[in-house]
DNA sequence: ATGTATTATTGCAATATTACGATATTATAT
DNA sequence: ATATAATATCGTAATATTGCAATAATACAT
């Protein structure tokens, strides 16, 4: 008991459930926020500015790299992130299609 | 610990999250889909139509409801649910705005 | 080689979520 | 009043998530 029975839906659905899962923690919309006020990537102070600790940071950068939302990049010591374009417009295309298909025959 | 510190995010931020949140779980994806696919607005039939026990399926419909997704009303001993278009218009677009700026000024 | 800075991983405690059986509630029908 | 059907709530077990201290790994600089 207590997991997700995800073998009983298909999966159209279970991927946008797991493209919303990566939005549904504030930290991570707020990673992706600060990403895009950045004029070029950015690297660490993501710390500083989010106000977690670090390995918490790391750990939900982590949740958004797996689902192909960042492009990582070594500069010297530090790492520059970067948003995955092409991915991020996939998500936005897929959720809209939900809310469409979602809208069509409601009553 | 444990809890997500929402305090240190800002309000903007915290709705996008708790938007997301209603759809990080298929079986929430799953019953949204089922009422699109639904002529007039449904009833029990999610029980059976999804695989879930009825208590599960209850819980699951609260909380969508709670983040005022349906329009419910009772119809002899049965209840009616129906998306509340216009609420879940405000997610899509709530949704859209944070793609549009999170993509804005990216490298 | 040693030191320093950045990021990742491990381990663990606190909390949240998911799922369901049992039971209560609500509304109709007989 | 009693039975029936639909939905909600309660209690609880299993699992997942969140957050952080401690530690490891990585990359550069001296």
């Amino acid at each position: 008991m207590g997991s997700s029975k995800l073998h009983i839906y298909n999966d159209e659905i279970n991927e946008i459930a797991a493209m919303a899962k990566v939005f549904a923690h504030p930290a991570r919309v707020a990673i992706l926020n600060y990403i895009s006020r950045q004029e070029a990537c950015i690297c660490n102070d993501l710390v500083d500015e989010i106000g977690l600790a670090q390995p918490t940071i790391s750990q939900h950068l982590k949740v958004i790299n797996e689902a192909g939302l960042l492009k990582g990049s070594f500069e010297g010591k530090s790492i520059c992130y970067c948003l995955n374009i092409e991915r991020f417009n996939y998500f936005q295309k897929k959720l809209n299609s939900f809310f469409k298909q979602t809208k069509l025959n409601c009553c």
